[in-house]
DNA sequence: TAGTGGTCTAGACCACCTC
DNA sequence: AGGTGGTCTAGACCACTAT
């Protein structure tokens, strides 16, 4: 057995939740259950729900239960929260188009210079996405993927337009953590007029590293995100 | 007992490290060792030490030991990151000038809004500090803190000029996670020329929520981030 | 090889929530 | 009252790091 018990729980759990086997704000089994469900103690049951927590994916009440927290748009640093709650409640109000890609290209190294320690120089997959919320755009998004390991990624299309969840169930690789550099730059001419803002507003740029389940194999992102409407909120 | 072992075990490491007991770099007593000193097993223990990683006061690695980490300037969303890094490696190339305060001043709502869930509005004591990296202003923050308990405050100096150090030893509060808004925004007046950037200049603005070991006591902080020489990064 | 952290078991008692 | 998660014990075996 090469992957931990936990990590294996944790990426079980984490396929149902995302494939809307447990409902949003819906319970998860209870400890006791998933025990018996993994034949593991609670000690070990309970390292993979810390995990799910950790990520966002679940919160936990004393005398109730894990509760599936509403969908999330990204690790860590995460939802995209308003002056009107509901648009946070759920994904379904939000709207991604995919500008370009997936196409091959190499890895901007002037760009994300900080994030690299001497990983190896594959090709990468790249994506230029535009996220919406409310039919507001806020968020620019350019992903890097590393080409390696992953048949046919190009000519098929993403699972339910998700990223994460494809690279999830069709290749196991489970994303679960994530450091980045966070700035206030003046948006440039392409990011103001896809963000429909004025040139030289304000933005939020991101510049993220995900660590994935599979050694050595991580993604990278740059998120220039429109602050005005709808802020960028953390917990911790 | 109230506070469970893991939490003392937490604070009382967070103690001796903030303290400098533990030097940054240096090495944490082993997991056997902690065993011993608190009386507790080692999934007691564990339990605090993962705590701290969590915070950002250790790393671990695996045949060697628990790692005390360079020392944070906030939690969370942390540690100033240049291009020099050697910046980031102590605070003690950071200078923080306090511009105003301790004095008593409500809290205010309209900017910490969004983060208000109903608390008692009590009086707070107010701070207006200005952080430098290598003699740049590079932080401009604000903090509110309620005036609950905490006798002399205003009265007595901080403890090498370290808030949350200040409410750990003398009060006994721990300062154990925060959520935040993050916005970039337009530099007003005041904040442009603190930070010696010119006015309307892209700024990180960062609204922030401490939660801390004594029940329903939580620190306000609003915080404007030039980063131009120094983004703000973080890990997960 | 000795010591460290990483994982895991099989129990236990308690505090909190719902019914 | 019964079930839930929160805390804790007392062991165990393994993988990694140092020497």
């Amino acid at each position: 057995m090469k992957t931990p018990l936990y990590r294996q729980i944790q990426a079980n759990l984490k396929e149902k939740i995302t494939s809307g086997i447990y409902e949003e704000g819906g319970l998860l089994p209870s400890e006791n259950d998933l025990c018996s469900e993994f034949s593991a103690t609670r000690m070990t049951v309970r390292q993979a729900l810390n995990e799910l927590v950790r990520e966002g994916y679940i919160t936990r009440q004393h005398g109730k239960g894990s509760i599936v927290s509403a969908s999330r748009k990204s690790l860590g640093l995460l939802s995209l929260k308003g002056w009107t709650e509901v648009v946070v409640a759920s994904d379904r109000h939000g709207k991604t188009l995919v500008l370009e890609g997936p196409v091959l290209k190499p890895l901007d190294d002037m760009i994300f210079m900080p994030l690299l320690e001497g990983e190896a120089k594959d090709d990468f997959i790249f994506f230029k996405r535009l996220r919406l919320v409310e039919d507001s755009p806020v968020m620019f998004e350019q992903t890097y993927i590393p080409n390696k390991n992953l048949p046919n990624f190009i000519e098929e299309p993403l699972l339910e337009g998700s990223l994460f969840r494809t690279l999830l169930i069709r290749y196991h690789v489970d994303v679960q953590s994530m450091s980045q550099e966070v700035r206030a730059i003046a948006a440039d001419k392409e990011t103001a007029s896809l963000l429909k803002i004025k040139q030289k507003s304000p933005v939020l740029h991101l510049l993220r590293k995900y660590k994935t389940s599979v050694e050595g194999f991580f993604l990278y992102s740059s998120i220039y995100c429109n602050t005005e409407k709808f802020a960028i909120s953390s917990f911790n």
